[in-house]
RNA sequence: GGAGGGAUGGCAGAGUGGACUAUUGCGGCGGUCUUGAAAACCGUUGUGGGCUUGUCCCACCGGGGGUUCGAAUCCCUCUCCCUCCGCCA
């Protein structure tokens, strides 16, 4: 969400920042509710004053001569009141929701563009291996090796589902394993272990809701929804709260599974395990000041990178433009891995400043010192990073000329010291 | 799943229809005293919103609704917490 404020005073500028983004929203609407709502505001608020005036008079006069013509005109106040009462509700509703459906305004370092093919490549890191034979993609290598399963994930639960086996599990429970130690020990991030199921407002706050409700998963009967991301909850572990400013950046790091619907893609990257409906996630995320958000931003990048760098596949990283944003962000990397097997650069992490979009939405604020005014914190989530992808960077990374996958160095105290899957 | 008890300010905890402008204590902040500190004493201490920007007004006692001239207080409902029983990993 964005202020109110500057939608008010700025509508304009509010107005040509969106059209950058390719979507529209409704500001026209924003402005007239707006108004709307403070002309019958000052109108109840009045009546209301007066009311509790002569209640107290009321009281005074203990039911002396004169109360019950009193009491009868305060009945007819109380009618307007109730009367108004019901318009402000219903107008405050409607520019609630109205506000909830701006996008986040993109920040002035983001490069202007209409879509992905406008997105800006700011580094590339790692040389890509050279193959003495052709490498296979994860989807012959699994099966090879015993160590995917597709067809018995789709017996049980349709298609994008798939099994991990033996050392195939192993290694990606490797990968999560070392990923969250890294990130705690060498990045100074805390291990949250999460609700997978929320209540619909963390969709809300996070701002999956109301654009990406028809990715998400939830139960019919009651009011539980399947995370499609760890950012979720943690958005909303700070919710409602003031925090001091000497504890922030929070840092939080966190492992999850995710689930999506996968209904807007729809027949895209349906082979191997890119893209199912459930799938695990290292998850980072920061509690920043409006300061110092865009240092942590780069910090997470690198953070991102590290993972990369430590298991030395090569990787880059893709600033985007205005017109691939999303709805959250005000500025945004993807950290892509190279897959030799499948031939393209895999989203292995995505990296948002969210700035205060999701802490209005949450009402999630800091105090820099005793007395002073509380403000809204920055948030930022980063990838650190997505499993199934990282696992066949792994996997087509690795693979020798016999089908074989070597174990990269730093999984090794995981995975029992095997050097190699065969 | 069954029965009962709860939710009040940073924390503890009183308040059962008008004196609540929410008692009191603790904590925090400022001051007096002191070489300094402690103690004592005095003062102060939340969050939003409105336009007429003021010694101004409105809202907020878990959420929502109702009764009333007037609700922290009475009624309905939801959520969460606690105790006991049952079940379960």
């Amino acid at each position: 969400m964005i202020d109110l404020k500057l939608i008010r005073e700025k509508p304009d500028y509010v107005r040509q920042a969106i059209a950058t983004l390719q979507v529209t929203a409704p500001i026209d609407e924003i402005l007239d509710l707006d108004e709307q709502r403070r002309n019958l505001l000052s109108q109840v608020e009045a009546l209301r004053a007066r009311r509790n005036e002569v209640s107290k008079e009321i009281g005074r006069l203990r039911g002396g001569p004169g109360t019950e013509g009193l009491k009868e005109e305060m009945r007819q106040v109380g009618e307007q009141i109730k009367a108004l009462d019901e318009q402000v509700k219903e107008v405050e509703e409607r520019l609630r929701r109205a506000l909830l459906e701006v996008p986040n305004l993109p920040h002035a370092s983001v490069p202007v563009g209409k879509d992905e093919s406008e997105n800006v490549v700011v580094r590339t890191e790692g040389e890509p291996r050279q193959f003495d034979f052709q490498p296979l993609p994860h989807w012959d290598l699994g099966p090879m090796l015993d160590i995917i399963d597709f067809e018995r994930g789709v017996k049980m639960s349709g298609t994008r589902f798939y099994i991990l086996k033996g050392l195939g599990a192993r290694l990606q429970r490797a990968l999560i394993a070392w990923m969250l130690d890294l990130h705690v020990q060498q990045h100074g991030y805390t291990e949250i272990y999460p609700p997978f199921m929320v209540r619909e407002e963390c969709l809300w706050v996070d701002g999956k809701l109301p654009k990406f409700r028809d990715n998400v998963y939830h139960d019919a009967e009651e009011d539980f929804w399947w995370i499609g991301t760890a950012e979720t909850p943690l958005t909303n572990l700070h919710r409602d709260e003031i925090l001091p400013a000497d504890k922030l950046p929070l840092n939080y790091v966190a492992y999850s599974a995710c689930f999506r619907r996968e209904k807007m893609s729809a027949g895209r990257d349906v082979r191997g395990i890119k893209r199912g409906h459930q799938f695990d996630k290292v998850e980072m995320y920061k509690f920043t000041t409006p300061e110092s958000s865009y240092d942590e931003l780069e910090k997470m990048v690198g953070h991102a990178e590290d993972v990369a760098r430590l298991l030395g596949i090569p990787h880059r990283v893709v600033l985007m433009c205005t017109g691939d944003l999303g709805f959250v962000a005000a500025k945004k990397y993807d950290v892509e891995m190279w897959a030799p097997g499948c031939q393209e650069w895999l989203e292995v992490s995505s990296i948002s400043n969210c700035e205060d979009f999701q802490a209005r939405r949450g009402n999630i604020r800091f105090r820099r010192e005793r007395g002073a005014k509380p403000e809204y914190v920055h948030t930022l989530n980063g990838s650190g990073l997505a499993l199934p992808r990282t696992l066949i960077a792994v996997m087509e990374n690795y693979q020798q000329a016999d089908g074989s996958i070597v174990v990269p160095e730093v999984l090794r105290p995981y995975m029992g010291g095997i050097e190699v899957i065969r």
